[in-house]
DNA sequence: ATTTTGTGAGTACACTCGTACTAATAAAGT
DNA sequence: ACTTTATTAGTACGAGTGTACTCACAAAAT
């Protein structure tokens, strides 16, 4: 009887215009005229599929984990090589992930002071220090970590260094691909494996 | 023959009034009216200080700049003490430092956007950087910096470092008194002595 | 005491915001 | 063909926005 329902993708497809939104003019920007506009559908049908502005702000920070979680699992490398992918997952090295990175600065600083949003907001963060940890992990098991040092320090400066080049990077241009502090977050990596 | 013009107070009193918003309601909070009622001034007088809300943030960024490089000139230390001093300015330790790295990062992710924001928001990443050098310079001179040690590199890993603590503090809670990541930072810092 | 200036309160304009409707159209399943 | 649903376009409301005024009042310098 009905006409298609596929409700999934609809929201997916919002989502996504919603992050080109925030990149392009930011959170002031996030709003149901400008995403139905990006979208290319009506006002009303965004409002169909989010009943609220909260709603689809909550749902970009999961779509975000959803497409870096897709990445990760997608990688098909061991070893120090793998340990890389997943870091460079969570960098702005290219467009999808600076318009990821972008739209999750934007929604997090958001949820400093919007409480409904701060439990997405921490999820997401959790999800980041999982991989940092499975990052240390991988390098023990490939022998590039040396046993004599503190893990849970080490993931929590690991967690740190990625945040703040993470930062840097959304700073100082679009897409650093030799950025030196790509170089720093390498030759952290490296002086793991020694004492 | 005119009224008292203290135009400089006026104007601080309504860039801290403006930070306080910043932290308590976000980017969204920082209006014209918003601001005048946290100030306790009539919004026209605010106008007067402030032709246009682009000056109000710019010189908010550039008061922020001014309140830690003047804790900084404050500092009566040497050797390690001086440097964690240098340092601890730039994390949100304590209530005023709080609420300033939360208005930077607010008024920082508006420049993402706001390209007339932005040599704002450069100048005063520029300081932090600077800070960064002089710690690792002090460091030296103190001879806890292992000379074999890339001091180029250290200044980036060491800014990174910072950024993401930072950041971490600003998510986690409000005042991370005893917080793992300041002892990241002081490892981190002892480390650099040794090889 | 007079002049000059900043403040305060208020008003106004044109805009955008989120949310909530209506009515018409298009498409899919029976 | 008919029914059911989603999408569209449009309108409406109350609220908030930046900016720009006016006008009365208060205070300091001459």
């Amino acid at each position: 009887m009905p006409r298609r329902i596929d409700a999934q993708a609809r929201s997916a497809a919002i989502a996504e215009a919603s992050l080109r939104v925030l990149e392009r003019d930011g959170l002031s920007g996030l709003s149901v005229r400008g995403v139905a506009a990006e979208a290319g559908i009506a006002a009303a049908s965004l409002r169909r599929a989010f009943a609220t502005q909260h709603a689809l702000r909550e749902f970009c920070l999961k779509l975000i984990e959803d497409r870096v979680t897709a990445r990760i699992a997608a990688l098909d490398l061991t070893g120090r090589a793998l340990v890389d992918g997943l870091l460079l997952q969570l960098l702005p090295l290219d467009k999808e992930r600076h318009l990821e990175l972008v739209a999750q600065v934007q929604l997090g600083v958001l949820s400093l002071t919007d409480s409904a949003l701060r439990p997405a907001a921490i999820r997401l963060s959790a999800g980041v220090d999982r991989v940092c940890h499975i990052a240390l992990q991988v390098l023990a098991e490939a022998g590039q970590f040396n046993q004599g040092r503190d893990s849970g320090y080490e993931a929590q400066r690991l967690r740190a260094l990625l945040d703040g080049i993470a930062m840097h990077g959304l700073w100082s241009g679009e897409l650093p691909e030799a950025d030196p502090m790509l170089q720093v977050l390498s030759r952290h990596l490296d002086e793991l494996a020694g004492p």
